[in-house]
DNA sequence: ACCTGAACACCGTTCAAGT
DNA sequence: ACCTGAACACCGTTCAAGT
C-alpha cells in the first residue's frame, strides 16, 4: 500500500528457467505443463508422455529437451501445490491460536488432501532421489510444525521429520487405494497416524514459549 | 514317525489346480511358478513376465496358460506365505501368555516383514480387486487378532479389520522407501502406528475373557 | 490338451535431419 | 537454438498353427 514500487524488482527466483526463451520454446514449454497438468490429474503421473507431446502440439523430442524425464515434469507441474503447503505451514506456525500439535495436524491433513488430488502423486513424492526440490521444501514444512509441537511435549520427540513426512505419504497412498465411495477413510487413516504421534499431554494454549 | 501312512489321503484343498494336469503341463506350472518366485524376490512384482518364461523353458503362451496375468502369478506364488500368516495368527491369538494388542502387533510385524520381502508386493497387497483369495485370507486373521484386543480394551474400537490391514500395508510400503541402511526404520513407522491404535489401558494378563 | 512364437499394440527415449 | 518424428529397444497380450 504505502511502500513505493519497487524500481529494480529482482528476478523472478521462481522462474522454471535461468534464461529466456526464445518466444516459441517459452510457448511451447507452457503448453506441456498445462497439457501435463491436465493428463496427470486425469490419467495419473503414469500418463503417456506421447499423449501430453500430441496435445500439447508439438513433437516428442521437445517434450524431452524442456523435460529430460518425468520427474522434471513432475516437479513443474507439482511446484505452485508445494510452495502452497509451505506457505500454509508457515502461516500455521506463526497462528498463536493454534496448540502445536494442532498446527501439525493441520499440515498433515492438508499434505495428505494435496498428494490425493493426481493419482500415483503420493507415490512419486515416496520414490528416493527423485523430486528433490519438493522433498527439501517439505521436509522444511514438517520441520517448522513438527519442532514445535515436539518442544511442548505434544508430539513424541523420537518422531521425525523425516519418518512423519513418509508415514504421511503412506497414508495418502492408502487412501488412494480405499474402496469406492469412502469418503471419511482418508482421515480416519491419517487420524490414526496423528494419534500415533501424540503423547496425550495437552499444554494450555496461549503460553509462551 | 509313528503315524502310519495314510490309507486314504484328502485330496489336496490348497493344490493350485483342480483337475490333474498332463505331465508336460504340470511340470511347466511348477517351473514358472518357481521362475516367478526367483524373479520376484530378485526384481520385484513387475519382473517380465517374458523373462519368466525364457527362463522356465517355455513359450509365452504357456505361462499365459497357466496364470491369465500377473495377479494370478502373483497369487500362486504368495499363496504360501499368505497361508503361513494366517496360521501365525491362529497361534498368536491362541497364547494365553499373550495380551491381545500384544498379540496383534506381533503379528502385524510379521504381516509388514512378508509384505517388504518381494519389491512391490505391499502396492500389489493394497490394490482393489486384486488378490482377492489373499485378502480374504488375511482380512480374518487381522480380525481374528484385533476383535480381542479391541474386546480387551487395549486397541480402540474404530479402527475396522480393514483400515488396521490397509494402513499397515501402507506401513510396508513406506518401509520399502526408507533411506537405504535405515534397519530400524520398519520397526519405528510400525511403532508409530501401533501407538496410533492402542489406548493406553492395559488389563492384567491372564485375566479369563 | 497343450505348447509355440510371430504379430499386434502399446510404451519411453534417442538422435540425425531439418528450420 | 530449437523442433521434428523416425528408429530403437523394450513391454504385455493374443491367437493361428503346430504337436
Amino acid at each position: 500500500m504505502a511502500a513505493p514500487p519497487e524500481p529494480d524488482p529482482a528476478p523472478a527466483r521462481t522462474a522454471p528457467r535461468e534464461r529466456p526463451l526464445r518466444a516459441d520454446a517459452r510457448r511451447n514449454y507452457e503448453r506441456l505443463l498445462a497439457e501435463a497438468r491436465t493428463a496427470f490429474a486425469q490419467a495419473g503421473t503414469e500418463a503417456s508422455l506421447e499423449d501430453i507431446a500430441r496435445r500439447a502440439g508439438v513433437g516428442i523430442g521437445t517434450l524431452y529437451r524442456h523435460f529430460p524425464d518425468r520427474y522434471a515434469l513432475m516437479e513443474a507441474v507439482f511446484a505452485a501445490g508445494i510452495a502452497a503447503l509451505c506457505a500454509e505451514a508457515e502461516q500455521l506456525s506463526a497462528d498463536p491460536a493454534l496448540e502445536a500439535s494442532e498446527a501439525l495436524a493441520g499440515w498433515l491433513g492438508s499434505y495428505v488432501a494435496y498428494a490425493t488430488t493426481y493419482g500415483g502423486l503420493s507415490g512419486a513424492l515416496a520414490e528416493q532421489g527423485r523430486m528433490t526440490s519438493c522433498h527439501d521444501i517439505l521436509s522444511g514444512a514438517a520441520a517448522l510444525l513438527l519442532v514445535p509441537a515436539q518442544r511442548a511435549g505434544s508430539v513424541r520427540a523420537a518422531a521425525s521429520p523425516h519418518d512423519v513426512l513418509l508415514l504421511t505419504t503412506a497414508v495418502a497412498w492408502a487412501a488412494e487405494r480405499l474402496p469406492e465411495g469412502d469418503e471419511e477413510g482418508r482421515g480416519r487413516l491419517l487420524g490414526l497416524v496423528l494419534d500415533g504421534l501424540r503423547t496425550g499431554h495437552r499444554p494450555p494454549p496461549g503460553r509462551p514459549g
